[in-house]
DNA sequence: CGCTTCTTTCAGAAATTTGTGAAGTTAAGG
DNA sequence: CCTTAACTTCACAAATTTCTGAAAGAAGCG
C-alpha cells in the first residue's frame, strides 16, 4: 500500500476534484487535457509534478502531456523548469500567480480593441454602428486599466489575510 | 443597386469587419456561428436584424441562426423581440449592455468555487494543497465584488463620456 | 378553424479536433 | 563519443462538433 509518491494522501479524494474541478475549467473554453493537467498540479502536495506522474497519475500518453503543458506555459498558468542534472522535466504552479494569469486576458482585449478600431474606421464613427462600436471599445480600454489596479488590491488584501506565505 | 436593407453602407467593409470580429471571439472560446451572428448584429445599422436577413447577410441556414441566437440568448449578449403583430422574430444587441454581460460570469465563478471548496474540504484545509485551494477560493470571492463596483465606475464613466446615449 | 409564414427540432453528412504510437531530437553520464 | 533517458513532433484513427435539409411545431390572419 502506499507506494505513490503521493503516500498519505486519498488518491479517489483527488482525482475526483482533479475531475470535477477539470470539467469546470473545460466549459469556460479549456482544452481537456490541460484542464486535466492542470488540476492535477494544483491539487498535488508540492505544486509541482513531473511529466511522468502526470502521465500516470492521469493516465495518458506522454505526447498529451507534453501538448497540455505547451499550453499552460504558454499562458503562463504553470512554469517548468529541470530538475538540475537531470532531464527530467517538472512542472510547477505558482500558488498566487496563476490565477493572475487568468484575468491577464491582455493580448486578448487588445486584440479586440484591434478589431473594433477597425470597425469604427470602416464604418464610420459617425454612423449608428460606430458609435456603438466605439462605445465598446471605450469599455475594454477603461477595463484594462481597472483590472490592474483590481490585481493591486488582490495582492494588498492578500498580504493581509494570508501573510506573505 | 442599394436594394438591400442595408442600403447606404458598404457591405464589404461590414463583411470584413464581422469576419474579423468574430474570428476574435472565436479564439476567445465563443462558438462559431454564435460569433458571427453576434459581429452580424453590433454592426447591424440599428443593432437589430431579422432571422432571415441574419440568415442571407451570412450565408448559413435558418437552423443555423436558431442555434446561435439560441446560445445569445442564453449569455444575456442579445435579446429577442417580436415585432408586434408578426411570427417574424428580431434580435437585438443591447448596445451598453452586451459588455455587461461579457464580465457577467458570476454563474463561471460560482461553479469554480464550488469545485475549489469542495476540494478544501476533501483534501483537508490543513494540507499544502487545501491551502493552495482555499487561497484562490478567496482570490475569486474578492473579485466577484470587485467587478461590481468596477461596473458601477464603468456606468459613472460612460455617462460622462458619452451622455445616456 | 384552416392556411400560411416563420421558427425550432432532429438525424445525418462533413469537417474539425483530440489523443495516441512511433519516430525524431536533445542532453546527461559514462 | 556513445548510450540512454527523457521530451517533442508527426501522421493517423477515433471521437466529437458543426451545419444542413427536411419535417414538425407555433402563431397570426382571414
Amino acid at each position: 500500500m502506499r507506494e505513490s509518491a503521493q503516500a498519505g494522501r486519498d488518491a479517489e479524494a483527488v482525482s475526483k476534484f482533479v475531475e470535477s474541478f477539470a470539467a469546470q475549467l473545460v466549459e469556460a473554453g479549456m482544452q481537456r487535457m490541460a484542464a486535466r493537467v492542470f488540476a492535477a498540479l494544483l491539487s498535488s502536495d508540492k505544486g509541482v509534478l513531473t511529466s511522468a506522474e502526470l502521465s500516470e497519475q492521469l493516465q495518458i500518453s506522454p505526447a498529451a502531456v507534453s501538448g497540455a503543458v505547451r499550453y499552460l506555459a504558454q499562458t503562463h498558468m504553470v512554469s517548468r523548469e529541470r530538475e538540475p542534472g537531470s532531464r527530467r522535466e517538472r512542472y510547477r504552479v505558482h500558488g498566487d500567480q496563476w490565477y493572475e494569469a487568468l484575468t491577464n486576458r491582455e493580448a486578448v482585449i487588445k486584440r479586440w480593441e484591434g478589431a473594433l478600431r477597425e470597425g469604427v474606421n470602416s464604418l464610420g464613427p459617425d454612423t449608428p454602428a460606430g458609435r456603438r462600436m466605439a462605445e465598446t471599445l471605450a469599455f475594454f480600454e477603461f477595463i484594462e486599466g481597472e483590472i490592474a489596479a483590481m490585481m493591486e488590491r488582490w495582492r494588498a488584501h492578500r498580504e493581509r489575510t494570508f501573510g506573505q506565505g
